[in-house]
DNA sequence: CTTCATCAAGGAAGCGCTTCCTCGGACAGT
DNA sequence: ACTGTCCGAGGAAGCGCTTCCTTGATGAAG
């Protein structure tokens, strides 16, 4: 850890003058001032927060206070209710939970010494869609990191990760689709890089090989609406026989029903559909979907606690849950 | 602010021991822990997390990683739209965001000094269905605190807040019902104990009152779904004549329409709807939901700015905005 | 040439807590 | 009675930074 002695020393200052300069008082002379800048540049010197805020009295930290029925009402999103659990057991403990916004615009490197400088204990991360790039960038830091949902395999890092069983919930799905007595049965899948769609996919497709169905309808997404509205069109297209699709999050449901209604397919009738998540989504469609639930709140909560064992034992090798999937069987199949 | 040393002190042991026997070591004789323990108590002492960090090099805290994407995809609900705002904007200062979680079957005091204990320099609140006594509780603390949406009038304290031009709001949504034809219009409101409801009956009734028609069919209801959907039927019961109603938000119009077509109603044609804040909900149901669209994004970000405000300039007086609301037309009137 | 402001810079104290190290006392073993 | 252990307790240093106060230097004013 780099301090201000040692920026005020690389300068050729004193302490005095060299907190003067990174806090931009006006009583330093410019060209020291400068000096002291450079000196922290190639330094890398990050303030110790802790001991500014203990220095100046002061935290630079604001609250956002949520209460429980805050986010009892976001029971939509993935995010959102994992979010909640995650909360709700912090708030166990006597950690506080920083919230990081990583920007889509932000380098690599830049947001790096941003968490560094956070001087936080440990790190968790919600996987969704565009969160590919993440997980490289975390395994270059020695931070302790929990991910919810698997990353994806091709960083070659000892991560941690807890994740609801996809294989398991999908072949659930296929099943449903299977037993309602579908034969040629289509996936959207969320983006081909994220280990969920991995997951889901391999689970779907074991189980209409063992039934000896082809399994090769597949069409790619990217887990929202808009997608799965066109990603249905698509299959639809090449495969106009279809009387079963499994789509890989209720979002995309959404948009494949609208596509389903506007070519006149019924549905379940003409085509029947399993989703994945079970948000309010699922009950506010029509028809309401048939849909296999992960449970949500419980991954975020254990996220909070495998970060812990993490923090505790970082030597201990990485930390890997899965937890149950279900379906929830409603009008769409 | 109450120290180790006052600890100490009190207990007549050296700040050595009182730090031993805060953190529950036990190399410290029962009865010196237990004197220590009740001075803590007694003086009411709160270890300084900065200086605990800073000692430690430790810091109990975590990082909940937040990427852009991550919050775009929670363009549902009201709360997690606002949060995104508001995050937004924190992520340009050099400020942490730290999430305190208020757990429902939490005493007043006891949150008050969870509060304190946090170090934080300021605190936000998205006012939401059940949060009505959180302003009461906040005023009683010295702490600059900025609501998103108006507390009720009944603290009488001089709180700040930023809200959404809901008299506006509603106005517009009333005159768009009388536009359309409709003379027999309800209402179905949030808590009536709310700011924000109030605001919004106000405008409803005032615009109603103006064009001489009757403005008595209201219904309190959550602003949830299945309240939304309880309320709907009472207001069919009392007034089969209805012809349009405004509901206060898009979560318990879902449920208003369920009820209309439960009961056999169509919509638009038999009862007009339009309902609040323009969240996802408003495109997935069917019909398509004419609605008044809030900025929850700018208000969040707005409740950001204003309590750093409010932070440098304390005695500067409440800090109060409302940012304009629009109609968002579709199919639903 | 002396006296005063003025200004930049450093010394040193201190923010509140933890923890290493030392020390005295009690107790057991010889 | 003497040495050796062990245990509880305190002194003091120190975490990394800010800031009050002092000092030396420079230039303007008398």
């Amino acid at each position: 850890m780099v301090t201000l002695d040692d920026v005020a020393r690389e300068a050729g200052v004193s302490r005095t003058t060299a907190s003067r300069a990174i806090n931009g008082k006006l009583t330093v002379h410019p060209e020291r001032s400068a000096a002291v800048q450079r000196a922290a540049e190639k330094l890398g010197f990050r303030p110790n927060p802790a001991a500014r805020s203990l220095a100046r009295g002061r935290h630079d930290s604001v609250a956002l206070i949520v209460s429980e029925t805050n986010i009892e009402g976001m029971t939509n999103s993935f995010f959102a209710m994992a979010l909640h659990g995650a909360i709700r057991e912090i708030a166990k403990t006597d950690q506080q939970l920083v919230m990081l916004l990583r920007a889509n615009d932000e380098s690599d490197e830049k947001f790096l010494r941003f968490l560094e400088a956070s001087h936080v204990d440990g790190a968790m991360v919600i996987l969704e869609a565009h969160n590919t790039e993440l997980p490289r960038l975390l395994a270059q830091s020695d931070l302790p990191v929990v991910f919810l949902g698997r990353p994806t395999e091709s960083v070659d890092a000892p991560l941690s990760y807890i994740d609801s069983d996809n294989v398991g919930g999908s072949t659930l799905a296929a099943e449903a689709l299977i037993a309602a007595g579908r034969r040629r049965i289509g996936v959207i899948t969320g983006p081909h890089g994220m280990g969920v769609s991995q997951d889901r996919l391999r689970g779907f497709q074991q189980a209409l090989d063992a039934h000896g169905l082809d399994s090769s309808l597949v069409a790619e997404s990217d887990f929202q609406t808009v997608g799965g509205a066109e990603a249905m069109g698509l299959l639809l297209d090449q495969h106009p026989d279809l009387d079963g699709v499994f789509v890989m999050s209720d979002l995309m449901a959404a948009g494949a029903v609208g596509t389903l209604k506007a070519r006149g397919r019924r549905v379940p009738e003409d085509v029947a559909l399993v989703s994945f998540d079970d948000t309010v989504i699922a009950t506010t469609l029509e028809p309401r979907l048939t849909t296999v639930r992960q449970p949500l709140e419980e991954l975020g909560a254990r996220m909070v606690t495998a970060l812990a064992e993490l923090i505790a034992a970082p030597a201990a090798g990485p930390i890997r849950d899965t937890l149950p999937t279900s379906l929830v069987r409603r009008d769409s199949v």
